[in-house]
Order: C-alpha cells, then structure tokens, then sequence
DNA sequence: TAAATGACCAATTTATTATTATGGTCAAAA
DNA sequence: TTTTGACCATAATAATAAATTGGTCATTTA
C-alpha cells in the first residue's frame, strides 16, 4: 500500500467529529479531508457509525491512559481513586472530543452519540470497579459490592465537580477531595 | 361571591396539567373546564405561568406533608433522613402531576416546567438542610456544611434510585437505606 | 486484477409557505 | 363591579418543496 489511506481516513473523521459533532460530519467531507474518494471509506469500516466506534475505543483508551498516569502504587486506595476520578471527569471536560460529544449528547441526543457517552461512564466505572476489588483484596476498606462502590463515587464525583457547581461556586481540587473523604471514607456518624 | 371561581380555576387547571401536561393545556379549556369565561382567570392570575407557580407551590407542599408524615422525633437522624428521602423520591413517582411534569421536563424540556422542577428539588434539599442542622445541633453527626451534605444526600438516593435501576435490577428500600447507612454515615474505611 | 473512485439513488433533513391554534385583551353584558 | 367571549397578534403546526446525505456499485486506476 502506497498511502496509509485508513490512518488519515481516521484522522479527518477525528478532526470532523471534534469541530462539528457526530450528526454535522458527512462522509463527503471526511472523504474530502482525508484525500481519498468516499468509496474507499466503506472498505475500512461498514458504515460511519463503526467508524465513530473506531475512534470512540482510542478515546476510551486515552481516558484510561490519563489516570493510569496519576494512580500510582505507593499512594492509598482513596487517594487513587480521587486522583483517577478527577483525571478521567476533566479529561472529559478538556479533550475536545469529549466535549463536543457531550454537548451534542445534551443538546441533539443523537443516539450514536449517547451511546458512545454511556460507554466512558461504563469505561470510568470499570476502571473504579478494578480498584476496588484490589483495595478489598489488599484489606484496605471494607468488604461491599465493587460496582455499587465505584458507581457510586463516580456519581459523587459527578455531584461535586458538576452538579454543585450549577448552584453557585464551584469546589476546589482539594475540597472536592475532602469532601470524598468525608462521605465515602470516615462518614457522618460521630 | 356567589361561587368560588378561583377554586374552579385552580381545580380545572390542576386536572389539565395532570392530564395533558403544561405546554398541552390551553386556557381556553382550563375556562371550559372551570364552567368559567376566558377573561375571568386573568382576573385572579396574570398569566398562565402564574397559575402554574400557583399550583406548583400547593404541590411542593404536599410534597413537604408527605415527608412529614413518615419523620418521628423519636427517630435516629439517619432513620428520619432516608425515610424522608424515600418518601420524597416516591412521591415524584407517584403523583400524578409530578409524573406528567418530570416526563414534560424530559422530552420536551418546556422552560416553566423546567424551573418547576428546580424548584422541587430545592424544596427537597432545603428540608434535608434543615434536618441536618438540628443533627449537627444535637450532636449527632459530625460538623459539616449542612447544604452540601443535604445535596449529596439527596444525589445519593436518586443515584440508587434511580440511576441504578437503569443499569441493571433495581435495588430495595432495604438494601438503598443500608448503602446509604455504609457510605454516608460509617464510611468505607475499616 | 484488486483497490480506489465518484456519479448516482433512496431516504432523510432542512427550508419555505400556508394554516391553525393559543395566550392575552378589552368593550360590552350581566 | 365583576364576568364574559369575540377578537387579535403571535406562535405553533402542518404541508409542501428543495437540498443534503449515507451508502452503493459500475467503472477506472495503478
């Protein structure tokens, strides 16, 4: 093969896909793009939904890489999770991508789209889930559902990074990591 | 006043909104179904929204009631939190007006019905903040921000509620009051 | 001759126009 | 003074026309 025709079709879907969102990128212009005539798009992948999918995995995959680079073994379960939560809900709000997938999520609900969103949070509870069972393992916390668990810290996550912040000031790093603590780790009871 | 047609009014208007929802209830049929002239509900409210809010107010209320009705001074305060919270969320489930609104809210995201719905859920994380209060006040929780604490909580049970049950097998009231007793009150901490 | 292409098509989306319905008003009636 | 419903401007909806798009496949290319 003389050019890397899948490799650049990925490239100018990625790019489309990020300025203008899974429902405004035609295959034309991904076909234009990538200097390659749109037949030869249907060779590498069934339909554009697939090649959505394609580029969804490496992102996913990215996700997973950004906090696999901040867990590290020597810290404490909690502060882990803290560490990997925070990565993956800014990584989410910082990869452009990410972000234009949620707002077209929020805004359209194209279902391509909605499914793609379910599958990060899938991703970021399956990544949680793993740290869980291994800090129950090594006896670090106590014995509960590991998927319930890292639901709900996902959930937790969500609630003090986003949710508060749309009824007034936002929290920092470091009282969203407080406050983790309190109600997941040491709870209210005196 | 031979009759009370402010009454009529409300009773007409909350059986229409009930029925069909907030967009899908017209003025003329609120006046139809109150045996009322058009022109005489703009003698007790200003405008459609106001009737609304009108009623809205009667139905955060009932909500309130409700919550009341199953908190006993005689309860702990996680005992009295998770019943009021189950209550609350059941009642969004079970009145009938409720129902039509969060459904509005959801597919076609009418802007009254969605501060209505804001609205609801202050009225919920208020109440919580007040019962927190008096915990902390009677030494039975540890010190803490009593909205944030009231707004995770609230979180919390519609994650269990309901966010869980959209991923699989829904959980009991007994097994949401013992996950909400593990991560807020003991922590996971061993 | 296997890989690449783009004109082509059915089906959907968008733009345009016509039609109906609705919230709110107010002069007249009760 | 209170109540009313015909009336109106505006907005929502329906109908129709025009344009776009995902996907195919006979032809071309290397």
């Amino acid at each position: 093969m003389a050019v890397d025709r899948k490799r650049f079709i990925i490239e100018a879907a990625t790019k489309s896909f990020t300025l203008f969102g899974y429902k405004a990128t035609t295959m034309d212009q991904v076909a234009k793009l990538a200097s390659v005539g749109k037949g030869t798009i249907y060779t590498f992948f069934k339909n554009k939904e697939e090649l959505f999918e394609d580029i969804m995995i490496t992102l996913i995959q990215e996700m997973k890489q950004a906090a696999e680079s901040v867990v590290q073994e020597t810290n404490s379960f909690q502060e882990n999770v803290h560490l990997a939560l925070f990565e993956m809900l800014q990584f989410r709000t910082k990869h452009q991508l990410a972000v234009k997938l949620f707002q077209e999520e929020k805004e359209m609900g194209t279902p391509a789209v909605s499914e793609a969103v379910r599958k990060m949070e899938n991703a970021i509870v399956g990544y949680i889930t793993n740290q869980v069972s291994a800090a129950i393992d090594r006896n670090e916390i106590k014995q509960c559902d590991p998927e319930i668990a890292a639901f709900i810290m996902m959930k937790l996550y969500v609630t003090l990074v986003v949710d508060w912040e749309r009824r007034g000031n936002a929290l920092s790093k470091e009282e969203i990591a407080q406050l983790f603590e309190l109600y997941v780790f040491e709870g209210l009871a005196i």
